[in-house]
RNA sequence: CGGGGAUUGGCGCAGUUGGCUAGCGCGCCGCGUUUGGGACGCGGAGGCCGGAGGUUCGAGUCCUCUAUCCCCGACCA
């Protein structure tokens, strides 16, 4: 991306609407746009943080046999009725509308009734069993009051799983091997030694949800690590029996405040039962669905990673999922300018991102840019350095400059 | 939903006990000088002061209502 073609700038001054961090720094730098309280617009390169972020979780899920697929946010009364959640004593974040007839619509705040009825008439036997789905969708909430800019938002961008499993054995194992791909993803990411998976209400499923929290003054809920053993307990469920049930020591457990990157539920077979979502089994007899669930609030975890990894000159983006891999920088003479012009183009063609800071500023104002939109490496191309055909190379977390060569260069930022 | 704070060009702000043509910085446009950490000079454009109503000779300023935003709390299968 040439900068000069980019529709966002980078401004100084923090907007006074917004008190939140990752607010402050995802708006300076130009990666959102605050449409009204938690409601934000992606600009190109929050996209694609967001999309970067997509990426490693879909690869995840892929490789539990998880299949994408889209459903859509307006969604029927009726779908919601079986399981009494329509009502907004029930479920207080509800928007709704109507069709012009006077049908009552609702918008997706989440896929799991749809989604059943949804199985209901795609899967009948267990030769289609086990199965899952995943999407990434936009939910929508209506918050009494959303908070924080990106990480309590009213409209937001979730990825939502859904495994079919024929018993709770069955069940039970996907699960398993979600919690693993889950903590690989956050791993990914770049936030794994920050995230726990958590034991938190299981609601009237079961004793335990699962959540992953990563550890963020600030988040909102309060949990109780064990950094040894990797494992957290919700502040809601945190007594004694519950920490000799998990077999952890209270003495051992470290008092933090976390935000929810990710849940995962086990419904079990109540709500095949409710929806009458059933299957043929092996033997001929019917039998209910098992479901289970799994989200990962993908735009949280770009307000998260924001929150986390900050410095006093902006944004810190973790490799795998900043926007850009490269800022390139020309500096003086025609000849820089074509070196860098070259330069970009090689990146490109080598299927490094890259951003092509092509602006007609001082120098100064593209170091502080840089920083500000956190990209990992930057690349001087200037008349000093590169009369031996080197480039000044920086890394945004580190103060030394590396000289290298277009080859060492491209072994450093190319992908693997 | 309770409590607190805020709303004045794109952004950040000032604006005295009500007073004359509403200012400043950033950004933007033009010209020139600059060019390794957000340069400087000169000249410009851009605002019915969130909205409605009221008090007054006169309202950004006072009163009422209302909308929106932020924070704390409550809430968050």
């Amino acid at each position: 991306m040439r900068l000069s073609g980019n529709i966002t700038k980078t401004i100084k001054t923090i907007p006074s609407d917004e008190q939140a961090t990752n607010a402050k720094l995802l708006i300076r730098a130009g990666f959102i746009h605050k449409e009204m309280a938690g409601v934000y617009s992606y600009l190109p390169l929050g996209l694609k943080v967001i999309e970067n972020i997509k990426q490693i979780v879909r690869e995840e899920m892929n490789a539990l046999g998880a299949s994408e697929l889209l459903m859509s946010s307006l969604q029927a009364k009726d779908t919601w009725t079986s399981t009494k959640r329509w009502d907004d004593s029930v479920v207080d974040i509800w928007f709704k509308s109507q069709l012009k007839n006077g049908t009552e619509v609702g918008f997706a705040w989440s896929h799991e009734e749809p989604l059943m009825l949804m199985a209901q008439k795609l899967v009948q036997s267990y030769r289609d069993l086990p199965i899952s789905v995943y999407q990434f969708q936009n939910k929508f909430r209506n918050e009494i009051r959303s908070k924080s800019g990106v990480m309590r938002g009213r409209e937001f961008i979730m990825k939502d799983m859904y495994a079919f499993s024929r018993s709770q054995e069955e069940l039970d194992r996907f699960y398993a091997e979600a919690q693993k791909a889950y903590l690989k993803v956050f791993e990914r990411i770049g936030i794994g030694d920050y995230t726990f998976m958590t034991f938190a209400s299981g609601g009237a499923f079961t004793q335990f949800s699962h959540e992953f929290q990563t550890v963020t003054d600030t988040g909102e809920d309060t949990i109780y690590i064990d950094r040894k053993k990797r494992l957290a307990v919700n502040e809601e469920v945190f007594n004694d029996e519950v920490i000799s049930q998990l077999g952890l020591a209270k003495d051992e457990l470290e008092k933090v405040k976390a935000a929810e990157v990710g849940n995962i539920f086990n419904f079990g077979s109540v709500k095949g039962e409710q929806m009458g979502v059933y299957y043929a089994a092996e033997d001929g007899e019917r039998r209910p669905i098992f479901l289970s669930s799994y989200g990962i609030g993908i735009s949280r975890l770009m307000g998260v990673i924001a929150e986390h990894f900050n410095d006093e000159h902006g944004l810190v983006w973790p490799l795998p999922i900043a926007p850009v891999k490269v800022y390139i920088i020309a500096i003086g003479s025609r000849a820089s300018l074509n070196a860098a012009d070259e330069l970009y183009n090689v990146l490109t063609e080598q299927g490094v991102a890259v951003i092509y800071d092509d602006r007609d500023v001082r120098p100064g104002e593209k170091f502080a840019d840089a920083d500000l939109m956190g990209i990992p490496w930057r690349v001087v191309v200037s008349d000093k350095p590169h009369k031996d055909g080197r480039y000044e190379v920086k890394a945004r977390t580190e103060t030394t400059l590396k000289h290298m060569n277009k080859k060492e260069l491209l072994g450093l930022v190319k992908p693997e």
